[in-house]
DNA sequence: CAAGACTCCTGTCAGC
DNA sequence: TGCTGACAGGAGTCTT
């Protein structure tokens, strides 16, 4: 599941397609988290890729004519191929990208994910700028977290989910920065100290950047034929380790829901206050 | 307005 | 072995 991490890495991944220009647009699927726009084959066709950035877990394609807004979802994945060893579409294939060298797949097998289309500046589409900052650039500090948090009734852990807050805290990295931070996850977010503060931002920015780090890798590559799991995998100290051992106190490790969303913290390690 | 519930979808896996 | 059902999860939208 592509987290910002992995969106980072996709994005850098696909830069060779900058400047290249937009032969075919192959659309298989047009029912995805949103209807893919009928007109997105002609709008695409015959412009030039002229920048691809990425704005929380958004990945912007900028052409002359307006903008691509891709985003991954839970299971998207974007595979840049080269246009004559392009493989025949499967099931879950859902559109192509083609240039004169290059092609790029998109393959979303539970269909969360997002293909949509704006002539508009992307910043000012209405998915975008309601996003909250990115969680690597300096404006998230603890000052930005403290004054967000005050007054706040919701828990910490759905609260730093909120991607109106900060981009890109999907909920693996919210256990593990709770964890890192030793905030107890169902702290009430208005409670939160600045000290915890402090501690939550690091957190956030060293989980995110190790796992940059580690090539964005998350769960169950299924990039990887030889089924390896992902390096990151191996760095999670409490994220889908329900029942082990705390790594800090060897404590039992708790499993609750919250928000809909399991989450596996150590009763013991992180306090509520 | 804020907080929480609901929803989309399919692969995976536990349990019978 | 095969079927059934629970579960996972980003984030927009609906409900309270």
């Amino acid at each position: 599941m592509p987290e910002l991490p992995e969106v980072e890495t996709i994005c850098s991944g696909i830069q060779p397609l900058v400047q290249q220009k937009i032969n075919q647009v192959i659309i298989r699927q047009y029912q995805l988290r949103f209807k893919v726009p009928s007109t997105l084959t002609t709008k695409l066709k015959n412009t030039e890729i002229k920048r691809i950035n990425r704005r929380g877990k958004y990945l912007l394609f900028t052409t002359s004519k307006g903008t691509l807004i891709v985003h991954l979802g839970m299971s998207g994945r974007l595979r840049l191929h080269k246009k004559l060893q392009l493989p025949t579409a499967e099931k879950h294939d859902h559109m192509d990208i083609i240039t004169d060298q290059l092609a790029l797949r998109f393959t979303d097998p539970r269909r969360f994910g997002l293909v949509l289309w704006t002539s508009q500046d992307p910043l000012t589409h209405r998915l975008i700028e309601s996003l909250g900052v990115e969680p690597l650039d300096q404006e998230f500090d603890t000052e930005y977290l403290w004054q967000k948090s005050r007054h706040k009734k919701i828990m910490i852990k759905p609260f730093i989910m909120n991607s109106k807050i900060v981009v890109g805290v999907g909920n693996i990295y919210a256990a593990e920065a709770l964890f890192t931070a030793k905030i107890h996850p169902q702290t009430i977010t208005g409670n939160i100290s600045r000290q915890q503060c402090q501690n939550l931002v690091t957190a956030i920015q060293q989980v995110l950047e190790k796992a940059i780090a580690c090539g964005g890798t998350t769960l169950n590559d299924f990039c990887d034929s030889q089924g390896t799991p992902g390096y990151f995998k191996q760095e999670l100290q409490v994220y889908g380790r329900d029942k082990e051992p705390c790594l800090s106190c060897k404590r039992s490790l708790k499993k609750i829901i919250l928000a809909q969303r399991s989450t596996v913290f150590c009763s013991h390690c992180q306090l509520m206050e």
